[in-house]
DNA sequence: AAAATAATTTCATATTTTTTAATATATTAT
DNA sequence: ATAATATATTAAAAAATATGAAATTATTTT
């Protein structure tokens, strides 16, 4: 559905004003895509191996299969992953790395 | 119940592995206090006019009374906003104004 | 071709979140 | 004290999301 939720996300929050309802649902509707504690465990997981397969993924995250597959759909048809196949396997990964960095920029704010 | 909701998801995240369950959902738990067109109005409003009360937000987002109250009320106990009484009125402000950077940072990404 | 493996899809259920209506509380004005 | 205004709370309904089980598809191995 979404070609890359990272820019699209980033497109919306450049051109939106307070008052924009519909663009305001279109961002929080990104945002939760990646709000959920596995999706995030996902996303940093394959911020440091790159590419992953569905099994593989389950093993690392100990989440139940067919669960984690529904996530793992959700997130492509959101543009937040990509997918690969090889021969039985799936193989994931982050979209635009970027992505990463809504949680480094969190990180990296200097507080008071 | 929290007191600062980015000071918060900061910690979270900047301590927070991959294989870490528990940490991961309490991102998602924080993230999830902003996923939402009303609350991500209410917050790209404050950070613009400071502090505003109820009816004003009301106004400005054109959402119903006790709707609105009910975001405010949660978003003020996750520690994403702050309260004030004045009279008859509550006023609201960002209790962390570095939350925009939230949004602001995935406009400043350079990207690809 | 049958069995095995990897992953997705479908469907039903549970849980969470959002929304609305009605009522309650707190403060000020009459 | 009563009425009016501003906001919060409670309770219920509606909508969205997450979860798990079973069936299905795709690919490989035997």
């Amino acid at each position: 559905m979404y070609e890359d939720m990272f820019i699209h996300l980033q497109k919306i929050i450049r051109t939106m004003l307070p008052d924009n309802t519909e663009k305001m649902e279109e961002a929080a509707y990104m945002l939760r895509a990646i709000s959920n504690g596995t999706r995030l465990q996902v996303i940093a997981t394959l911020s440091e191996k790159e590419e992953l397969s569905v099994s593989q993924l389950q093993e690392q995250l100990n989440c139940e299969q067919s669960l984690l597959s529904h996530h793992l759909t959700d997130m492509r048809a959101k543009g937040v992953l990509n997918c690969r196949r090889e021969g039985k396997n799936c193989y994931y990964s982050l979209k635009n790395k970027q992505i990463i960095q809504i949680l480094n920029c969190i990180n990296s704010c200097n507080c008071n």
